[in-house]
RNA sequence: GGACGAUUAGCUCAGCUGGUUAGAGCGCUUCAUUGACAUUGAAGAGGUCACUGGUUCGAGUCCAGUAUCGUCCACCA
């Protein structure tokens, strides 16, 4: 017996030598061939911060679609990248600032900037490595980072086409307000939790009424009923004085649809700075805006004697001097209702009115739905996904694209600071002291180099005057000029992913866009699939992708969501240690439906070890019989083949037939079923079995179909299994072509 | 509040366009040990396919309703 075959397949012996000897051989190098078709897949690009979880794994997806279609002799390119996932990473870097006893605001931005820089590098050099451990079929000669200068410009380039084409604007819109992480998120990046708080029913001029936020009474420019609700109908469009707190202040009474006249007591207090409801109810009645909170989660100078006052002090406070007062009609302590929160830290968000900038996405939604109606994108599973799609897309609200943070390209947008001196400023002075307040003021005492160079953020009025080129002003001709901070939303990067990585090689974009498929798990559907429609149909005219394949979601063992805090996470990297990428591979698809939960178990994972290790023995029993030459070739219609040699020559053709099928239908859990089936309980436990008395009687027929049948095999389990296929291959076939990965899929004929 | 998905063996799940005795993996029971593999082999137990009604020659599979669980979207001051 040779020593290439021992007893078991010991994975880690030969995973990283495959790997390398396939990159050294650039199996994955996708190489343009104008007669044939491409394939492309784009992988959903990894967070540069972010060690590899177990959703990574399941990109296995996309690697079994990658090396199917290799070896059916396409022109086939799988592009790698990482995101520099602006809120993830700067979120992670600030709570590992805050081991260390420090926070952003001790930084000027550019330094900041630099230390973070540094902080995702070494990230992402893991991060590559892993994707490799899983064996994923990468062409890493096109991989990409999306703070790559050539990106980067591509990004800028998109946002001054949006802005030339009337698509971006600045709007003071209310927006989902963090006060922790410092930054407006969109619609998509709260969560809603359900909480237990005081529903404060509050005297209030003549009509009691039901807040929350009896804090934000300073903002209050308005109470709203419903039109014809005969309680309050007689004092429509009054200006009504109320006693407050701080003194008595006026609030006009006005009527709109949205207010329930079963809540509470039918009418509410309008808070236009503070409440998105309010907000909206301020545009269509004109009523002003007051902000009584500030970025720092603190009342501002309108709350009076409450400024600088935290929102939960405050209402406390507010509360016990409207009791003083006897402004307090009677409290539910125990009213139940949901309250937005950041998605990353759990803080409540602040509904706050300030300046962001905006993409109006109703002109780019209309063909990404029509793209996707028309057939141009197919949605899989459709059934499921596409309705999800087109209820989004059909009311989608516009995209607010700034984010009030260090980590991402700066919007391209410079204001002359002397023709707006009212922008916000927060700078390092050079004593290393921070200073902050409207430009006005802070140029009686700093230059403006020290301003720049100490520079943190800045927030510009709605309607300050910019321009999309650096350089002197174009209206005074004055050199003050500073860039935006406002930061973009990192989905405005990754939206034009597929376009900006192709258009970074020449030739590749004209070749290889639209791409095949895209696939990812359906929990970035809109974040992600919708943005790259709306973004990539805009750019170019076609859809980036033609097939949108949603995979699952790996839960534990006993169908739960997989979280920290239930202790049952899967970490793939300690599962291919232990049992080898091939079997994790295929834990996760095999017997899993179409975009269904992937139930994971460490007992899952051990029995597709112990099927890699039945390949790797039936390899080895081959092995042991007679030498190569001694073998006649194998033919259908060779002599001496046994009635049971047909038989499985028949279910081989089926089996054949099937998994092609199946592939191209993305029914990954029933090739690998079938396959499994047939390799073990067909082709092992009863084939081989009578094999062994044909031997015994120098049978050597036999022997041609066990390996034709075999090397066969290894072929259409190469895209799930790659590793053990491959390392069988290399032992026993590699005169028939030199690699599996390049080895043609079998026809069956 | 709206939508979607799930409900099949002890556990986790397959079952595509309806067609003979309903499948897999793990677990369980019994047996087998030096010649591919104990990361194994052989045999076996175990299911009124959530419930109710309907369509059909025929339904786990299609339709309607009910219940339970899960997920997403919206968000009420």
């Amino acid at each position: 017996m040779a020593l290439a075959f021992p007893k078991t397949f010991d994975a880690s012996l030969h995973e990283e030598k495959l790997y390398q000897l396939w990159e050294d051989k650039k199996a994955f190098q996708a190489v343009i061939d104008k007669d044939k078709k491409p394939f492309t897949i784009i992988l959903p690009l990894p967070n540069a911060n972010d060690p590899m979880h177990i959703g990574h794994a399941m990109f296995v997806i996309e690697d079994i679609l990658t090396r199917y279609h290799i070896m059916r002799g396409d022109p086939t390119l799988w592009i790698p990248g990482a995101d520099h996932a602006g809120m993830e990473t700067q979120y992670m870097f600030e709570k590992k600032l805050a081991k260390e006893g420090k926070s952003r605001f001790d930084f000027d931005r550019e330094t900041l900037y630099k230390i973070l820089w540094d902080f995702a590098e070494e990230n992402r050099a893991i991060n590559k490595n892993q994707l490799k451990k899983l064996g994923f079929a990468l062409d890493w000669s096109r991989y990409h980072y999306s703070l790559e200068p050539e990106i980067v410009e591509r990004v800028l380039e998109t946002f001054r086409k949006l802005h030339h084409d009337g698509l971006i604007y600045r709007g003071e819109r209310i927006v989902n307000y963090c006060t922790r992480c410092g930054t407006a998120f969109s619609d998509l990046e709260i969560n809603y939790i359900e909480r237990k708080d005081s529903l404060y029913y509050i005297k209030y001029g003549p009509f009691i009424l039901a807040t929350t936020r009896p804090e934000t009474k300073f903002g209050d420019t308005a109470v709203a009923f419903h039109p014809g609700d005969k309680r309050y109908e007689k004092y429509l469009n009054q200006e009504i004085e109320i006693q407050g707190v701080n003194g008595p202040f006026t609030v006009k009474v006005v009527a709109d649809d949205e207010i329930d006249p079963d809540f509470g007591t039918g009418i509410e207090k309008v808070t236009p700075g503070h409440d998105p409801l309010d907000f909206e109810i301020a545009q269509r009645h004109n009523l002003p805006v007051k902000k009584v909170i500030g970025t720092d989660g603190k009342l501002t100078e309108l709350a009076g004697r409450f400024s600088g006052m935290k929102v939960n002090e405050a209402r406390q406070a507010v509360f016990e001097a409207m009791q003083e007062m006897n402004l307090i009609d009677h409290v539910d302590e125990n009213y139940m209702h949901n309250v937005a929160t950041c998605y990353k830290c759990g803080t409540t968000i602040e509904p706050m009115v300030f300046p962001q900038w905006f993409v109006k996405t109703k002109p780019l939604a209309g063909p990404a739905i029509q793209a996707v109606k028309n057939g141009e994108t197919k949605i899989f599973p459709k059934r499921r996904f596409e309705k999800i799609y087109f209820d989004w897309m059909e009311k989608i609200k516009d995209w607010n694209i700034s984010r009030q943070i260090v980590w991402g390209p700066r919007i391209p947008a410079w204001y002359c600071l002397d023709c707006n001196e009212a922008v916000q400023l927060s700078f390092l002075d050079k004593n290393k002291k921070r200073v902050s307040g409207p430009y006005k003021n802070v140029k009686q005492t700093y230059s403006f180099d020290e301003i720049h160079s100490g520079l943190q953020s800045l927030s510009a009025p709605k309607d300050a005057s910019y321009q999309l080129n650096h350089g002197k002003c174009e209206r005074c001709h004055g050199s003050n000029v500073i860039q935006e901070t406002d930061t973009f939303d990192t989905w405005f990067l990754s939206g034009q992913w597929p376009v900006n990585t192709l258009r970074s090689r020449p030739g590749d974009f004209e070749y290889f866009y639209p791409t095949s498929v895209l696939d990812t798990m359906w929990d970035i559907l809109f974040f992600w699939v919708g943005r790259m429609m709306m973004l990539g149909i805009y750019l170019t005219g076609e859809v980036p992708f033609k097939i949108a394949h949603m995979h699952a979601r790996v839960v534990d063992k006993f169908g739960k969501k997989m979280s920290k805090s239930k202790n049952n996470v899967i970490d793939p990297a300690i599962m291919i240690n232990q049992y080898g990428a091939d079997a994790l591979r295929m834990a996760l698809v095999l017997g899993v439906a179409p975009a269904s939960d992937v139930s994971l178990s460490d007992e899952k994972v051990k029995g597709m070890r112990n099927f890699a290790n039945k390949l790797w023995n039936i390899g080895r029993f081959i092995s042991m019989g007679p030498d190569n030459k001694k073998i006649p070739a194998f033919n259908e219609k060779m002599q001496g083949l046994a009635p049971e040699d047909t038989q499985l020559l028949v279910s081989f053709k089926k089996l054949i037939k099937h998994t092609t099928n199946d592939l191209d239908n993305f029914r990954f859990g029933r090739a690998t079923e079938n396959l499994y089936q047939f390799m073990w309980h067909e082709f092992a436990d009863v084939y081989i079995e009578r094999a062994k008395a044909r031997m015994k009687q120098g049978d050597v027929v036999v022997f041609s179909v066990l390996r034709y049948v075999f090397s066969t095999s290894l072929k259409l389990l190469h895209p799930f299994m790659p590793f053990v296929t491959e390392a069988l291959w290399q032992e026993m076939f590699k005169q028939e072509e030199p690699l599996l990965v390049k080895a043609s899929w079998p026809t069956g004929k």
